[in-house]
DNA sequence: CTGAAAGCGCTTACAG
DNA sequence: CTGAAAGCGCTTACAG
């Protein structure tokens, strides 16, 4: 019977290792191969020597020592809440641009999945440990009163729920986003336009309700406070505020459309409306917000206003990385939050408001 | 004028400087402070003082330090294809998996982003420069006859598309999977069982396709060439895929029932049947395959086979974990993939066939 | 119970 | 053009 093959991980070459392969110092080595310095001090043919024996020993920089050389890690964290399946695909936009950036800088991208921010704090210090040189916030909500985040390590947000201290915010102009999307709905002819609204107290559901408001004053249409519901940012929820809105109003006149806090909500609003046999757009029209996997998914096709996600993943990482550079912790432009511009997206969720007025169908 | 704030970056605290200000040495303070070794060998009282001197400065252990002395970075890598939008479901649910168990080994976890796996095959090697101690290589595609993966680190795979010398692949039933949909298919009613197919070459294709052929011949049903075609992953081909074999089957006998490789190409299919006319899933059923964010927003909801994504992630790190333990980077188990079960999961895609057969629909 | 020493693998000055 | 030395911040033996 052969020995068995036991494989065991020889330990990988070091600097070292190449130089005395090639005949020359670990410093000839690390000039060659590593070389931020010059290389032209070290000879062609020496060069040569020590590629060949890099080569062969198929040496690789070890990452921690030079990071503990360089004081740097070349590696940003990201700290987000990804579970709730409802934030996925945000999450995964935002990300992808993070890590295009990440890696266009030659930087590392760590991922630290928490469960809720201000319960979370301490976990956030503790990344904070030389790992990485800085760090994202994606959509980070704090409300305690005083948050203290980490001091030696530079942040940058993306969707805080409210300024944090010395930390550059990168959101999108939400208000406007819902602003347009509701004149768009006006400009359709739509005149009694509800909108489901996100849980109270986030800035996202006051930004977006802000500009339904300004929107319909701007059209002239009355604020009708009926018009306004509740539901948080899940489908479940969307369904339940439209259902529940439905078979209260039975017999009134049906709203012409309905503007929703985002996409998962506008989602629920069509199941709602399905159950009791309305037809999108032809009797009512919905509108989302987000731009989400789901608003291209559901029949009909979501209306909603896009923001830019990954372009802001993009670019929280260059602020990340200017900020780093810059060497400091503090409020290099702190309070002066980054805005990205939003855009309506037609699709066909939303069209002309039916010429004879309909009414709120009878429950079942 | 105040003199601005300059807010510089201080210089983190070493466990030097804790020792200092307790008035002990490095090594007690690292003792009590990071102790592998029992901190009782620290008097209560000194260790107390050591505790409240790494508050007062608060101090953090340097990680690239840490692992520079350990050998070991407590950090695992993901490779993997993301940008892809139809994949970002898939990724999402390993990944929140793989988190999820990485953060219980209190393993840190780094993405790195692959455009295509034969043309980063050296950025992979490049990755295992010691700043991971493991890789899960996320469905990864190597279509050369020998690609070499780097030797020092060990590496796990997830729905690996072919076995990968000296490395575990965690995948599921996809076979079984397939089966028994078509089963759950033949065992409603239907007949005329369609099958659209993914791109040829690939392994999840070939399984796929053999369940539905054995589930086939199990209920007595012929296996008709022409009821089998092809797509790519993502809904437009799945949509043109079907439209086309509509177009030209016009006046036929219509399918029964769809099953389509994956649920991306079934929304595709979806839509074409809904433009001419057809109704889901009365006048015909559709079926798709990995229970994806997809499959709960179409309407109506697909019926589809569920892989315990989730799982499979939290196996990997586990497996990964344990071969990092071992310190071998060779076949452990290898050539030994972990198969994980799958299951139907039943929507309102999937009904009763027609009593009255129907025919396809002549085109406008 | 505590400390001085050596080493992890790399860099960055400083000498030749 | 090249090398010996010192240091990044932590650990792990080894002495007291």
């Amino acid at each position: 019977m052969p020995p068995r093959k036991k494989n065991q991980t020889v330990r990988a070459a070091t600097l070292a290792d190449v130089g005395r392969a090639a005949g020359v110092s670990a410093m000839a080595a690390s000039a060659v191969l590593n070389g931020a310095r010059t290389s032209s001090r070290i000879s062609p043919e020496t060069r040569k020597r020590i590629l060949k024996a890099a080569a062969r020993l198929a040496y690789r920089p070890n990452i921690a020592a030079r990071a503990l050389a360089n004081r740097r890690m070349h590696a940003l964290g990201v700290a987000a809440v990804i579970d709730a399946s409802e934030l996925n695909h945000y999450f995964l936009e935002v990300f992808n641009g993070i890590l295009e950036a990440a890696a266009r800088h030659e930087q590392n991208t760590t991922v630290f999945a928490l469960h809720d921010w201000d319960h979370d704090i301490a976990r956030l210090h503790g990344f904070c440990d030389g790992r990485i040189d800085g760090l994202v916030l994606l959509a980070p909500v704090f409300t305690r009163n005083k948050t203290v985040l980490p001091t030696h390590t530079p942040f940058v947000s993306i969707h805080a729920n409210g300024a944090i201290p010395h930390v550059v915010n990168v959101e999108s102009d939400e208000e406007r986003g819902a602003f347009e999307m509701v004149r768009h709905l006006a400009a359709l002819g739509h005149q009694r336009i509800m909108h489901i609204a996100g849980p109270a107290g986030l800035l996202g559901t006051t930004r977006r309700l802000r500009g339904y408001k300004q929107a319909l004053s701007a059209a002239h249409l009355p604020f009708e406070p009926r018009l306004v519901i509740t539901a948080s940012f899940d489908s479940p929820s969307g369904r339940n505020a439209m259902r529940d809105w439905l078979r209260r109003h039975a017999g009134e006149p049906l709203p012409h459309a309905v503007f929703c806090v985002n996409d998962s909500v506008a989602v629920g609003c069509l199941e709602a409306l399905a159950e009791v046999g309305l037809r999108v757009p032809e009797d009512i029209s919905v509108a989302g917000f987000d731009d989400s996997l789901a608003a291209r998914t559901t029949v009909p096709q979501l209306t909603t206003v896009r923001q830019p996600l990954r372009a802001m993943g993009q670019r929280a990482v260059e602020l990340l990385l200017a900020r780093i550079a810059s060497d400091t912790a503090g409020p290099a432009r702190a309070g002066k939050p980054v805005v990205f511009p939003v855009d309506v997206v037609s699709r066909a969720s939303v069209g002309q408001p039916p010429v004879v007025g309909r009414l709120v169908p009878a429950q079942s």
